[in-house]
DNA sequence: TCTGGGGTCCTACTACGT
DNA sequence: TCTGACGTAGTAGGACCC
């Protein structure tokens, strides 16, 4: 661990929440609530007026709507939130080459790599500019950690949330971890933290006064080590740049529990395909092919099989895929089906076996249609008019969807420049003069009067 | 209350070759 | 020839993270 305050984490505040009120003005200071609309959503995000009625990530859908029924209710557009996190991520390169980015809104920056920072006085400086020039090139705030170690740096930012920058001075350490729940440190989670509670072990503190061989006792070895390590606040993990992806995996949940084994066959097939595509758009190619299978009950067990070679073939993810189900028991139905490819290349090696045994008449659905929004010739009339979405109509002007049922479609008429929440008005589905459109930057391109938002 | 989607890493077990 | 030790690969499941 290096002397120096000089490994920087940032976290974007609410990110999905804080773009979709950056985006809707009517939204500002109302509560927001990003995730997964059907009956088995769960939410993604809410936004800080959201969280004091309760609601928190990973929460059902079902039962952030009990806790809070005037939120407005969103599903994510992933493609806005990435052209954000491009930019932002944009501004971490600013400062050094040594950026690692662990999600669209989550980076560490190696600070003195980038030789912008050396000390606590520098470090500060740092991370306050940042968080300014964030706020200027996209109107939303994060949370800037600064501390020795990527360990440390998590955690600071966790307590400078929402808005603040938290820096933590070497020599420090020990004495603000010691009484943390063990909840604080990265790799304890609910299953964790119950096995150490049972072990009468709930503070850092207790886990580094129970010492190293009981926790490795307690939890094995590689965990072990790791979580003692880290309660004497002892990390050296680098800062690394490149990551390269080990498996590319696509899965669905379905609204109602699938019976029909024809069905389920059909399901498989489809996100066979689905994966490949993702898998070519990436330039790559697999060995191991892994299906998984959520049943009625939540149960879940997944079945792989590794073939001779990497492959990118629809034709020989799709039969691999069919075999594994026939290993599969799916009577009671099933809410979940996967499919995924690891043990990945970017060369592929046909496995001649498994071409022979394709045959010369099958040809790979849709393959060429590398373009992953293109699978939506399914999409429902209602899906067309996603909630959140933004639309234009040639009398009216830029908005966005408020909710649709019933043959009809709400819209807000309003962009994110807009002083004053915009107006509401109703059409038909079919409405010619209305059409989905893509999202306004947050932040105009050219500040007419340089004071942004 | 009823639990998404996309990942990573670890552990335990089995099979197999030496 | 039989047996055990050991390393490696494949498989399944679980925990965790955002």
């Amino acid at each position: 661990m290096r002397n120096a305050p000089t490994i920087l984490h940032l976290d974007m505040d609410a990110f999905y929440a804080s773009v979709e009120q950056a985006s809707k003005p009517s939204l500002r200071g109302k509560a927001v609530v990003v995730g997964g609309l059907g009956p088995r959503g769960v939410v993604a995000t809410a936004s800080y007026e959201a969280r004091v009625f309760g609601v928190h990530s990973a929460m059902p859908m079902a039962q952030a709507r009990r806790l809070a029924p005037n939120a407005a209710y969103l599903v994510p557009r992933f493609g806005l939130y990435r052209s954000i996190s491009e930019q932002v991520m944009a501004l971490l390169h600013e400062l050094s080459p040594l950026v690692e980015p662990l999600s669209l809104d989550e980076a560490f920056v190696d600070l003195e790599a980038g030789e912008v920072a050396w000390d606590a006085g520098s470090a500060r400086l740092v991370g306050e500019k940042l968080r300014a020039d964030i706020r200027a090139a996209t109107g939303l705030s994060g949370s800037v950690g600064l501390a020795a170690s990527k360990m440390l740096a998590k955690i600071a930012s966790e307590q400078a949330k929402p808005d603040g920058l938290v820096l933590i001075e070497p020599g420090t350490e020990r004495a603000m971890l010691g009484p943390m729940t063990v909840r604080t440190l990265p790799g304890v989670g609910p299953a964790t933290g119950d096995h150490l509670r049972r072990a009468g072990i709930t503070t850092v503190d207790e886990i580094a006064e129970a010492g190293e061989d009981e926790l490795v006792r307690l939890l094995g070895k590689a965990h072990g080590h790791a979580l003692y390590a880290m309660a004497l606040a002892r990390d050296d993990r680098p800062v690394v740049a490149e990551r390269e992806a080990k498996s590319v995996s696509v899965e669905d949940t379905y609204d109602v529990d699938i019976h029909d084994r024809t069905r389920v066959g059909m399901e498989v097939q489809r996100l066979a395909d689905r994966c490949v595509r993702r898998l070519r758009a990436a330039g790559l190619s697999g060995r191991t092919i892994v299906l998984k299978v959520r049943r009625y009950d939540f149960s879940t067990l997944t079945r792989s099989e590794t073939l001779r070679g990497p492959t990118d073939d629809p034709a020989v993810v799709r039969e691999a895929a069919a075999r594994l189900l026939d290993s599969v028991d799916t009577t009671g139905g099933v809410r979940l089906l996967g499919v995924g490819v690891s043990g990945l290349a970017d060369y592929t090696q046909e496995d001649l076996f498994a071409q022979a045994a394709a045959g010369d008449g099958v040809e790979p659905a849709a393959e060429e249609d590398v373009a992953e929004p293109v699978a939506e010739a399914e999409a429902a009339v209602e899906r067309r008019w996603p909630a959140g979405h933004d639309v234009r109509h040639a009398g009216h002007g830029h908005g966005w969807v408020q909710g649709s049922g019933l043959g009809r479609v709400t819209v807000r008429f309003e962009t994110p420049g807009s002083a004053v929440p915009g107006r509401v008005r109703t059409f038909r589905v079919d409405d010619p003069e209305l059409e989905p459109v893509d999202p306004l930057p947050l932040v105009p391109e050219v500040p007419a009067d340089g004071v942004g938002v």
